[in-house]
DNA sequence: CGAACTGTAATCGCTTCGGTTACGAAATAA
DNA sequence: TTATTTCGTAACCGAAGCGATTACAGTTCG
């Protein structure tokens, strides 16, 4: 596992939201159905309130909203609401800056690096909220 | 840091390999360039060698040396020789099977991370270990 | 006020990562 | 044959990240 479970956790928790917004859900009823314990649910909601995609409420009748539609919401602004950091690591200490190698490798990493990342945050960008809402919910209604 | 240093380091020692191809490398020296240690050197060039990317002789005048030419070596056979796991972590634990949501969202998930995984290995064929010789070696001749 | 929520900090056990030591096997040199 | 060099692999260590859990202050509603 090197992309950590948060990222599939925080679209589970979207998805529940797009499915009744009607009324604000709880960290509680979101751990029930992630089956994991609110804290890490909240947590998690913490990153995508400040992307932008959620907003909250304390107290009686509070919890979670969507804070825009599920048609504007792609996978890739999830992703980035809920991992920080770059994708592919380099050398854990610098190399050798006398060997002719050393001293040049990491700037070509970081080009095949970046360019193998963009692909994939292109093809996380391709797919909506609502659209995940819409496979989630097509084979909850067929029978198994 | 999601996707671990192995990855870098491989193709860091299989771009010292292709640059004299003469002489086998031994697992010290290539810890030098790299500034580690050569059972870490070692370790992943087990997986090289499994891949059969490398070859490697024990002995007085061993060490490594690539097993093809560089040319036919793209980066997706270096990151799945070193790289086993895919890429994106599901939930750690299995869902509330009662919730309509809970019970079909992981399939739904796989489907969307998998192709975006698909993406991200296309980038990463496009590129050759000739290609990243001749691109540290250009720097490295240019006057910093 | 009291109950029901959120937000966040602190801690814990587990796993992974990379560094290190150790040692047996293989190949060459003398 | 013996000594030396090198690989391959196992074992262990400390550090870091992950997710679970407890705790508690702040906010909102009835």
């Amino acid at each position: 596992m090197a992309v950590n479970s948060r990222f599939a956790i925080a679209i589970h928790i979207l998805t529940m939201l797009d499915a009744d917004n009607q009324s604000p859900k709880t960290s509680d009823d979101l751990a029930g159905s992630v089956n994991t314990n609110p804290v890490f649910i909240r947590r998690i909601m913490g990153g995508l309130r400040k992307a932008g995609l959620v907003d909250s409420q304390p107290g009686v009748g509070g919890g979670a909203y969507l804070a825009r539609s599920p048609e504007q919401i792609n996978l890739l602004e999830v992703y980035k609401a809920v991992e920080e950091e770059q994708l592919f690591s380099l050398h854990t200490h610098q190399p050798n800056q006398y060997c002719p190698c050393g001293s040049n490798i990491q700037p070509v990493l970081q080009g095949v690096f970046g360019k193998a990342e963009s692909a994939l945050e292109q093809s996380l960008a391709e797919t909506t909220l609502a659209q995940i809402k819409q496979a989630v919910f097509s084979r909850a209604k067929q029978p198994k």
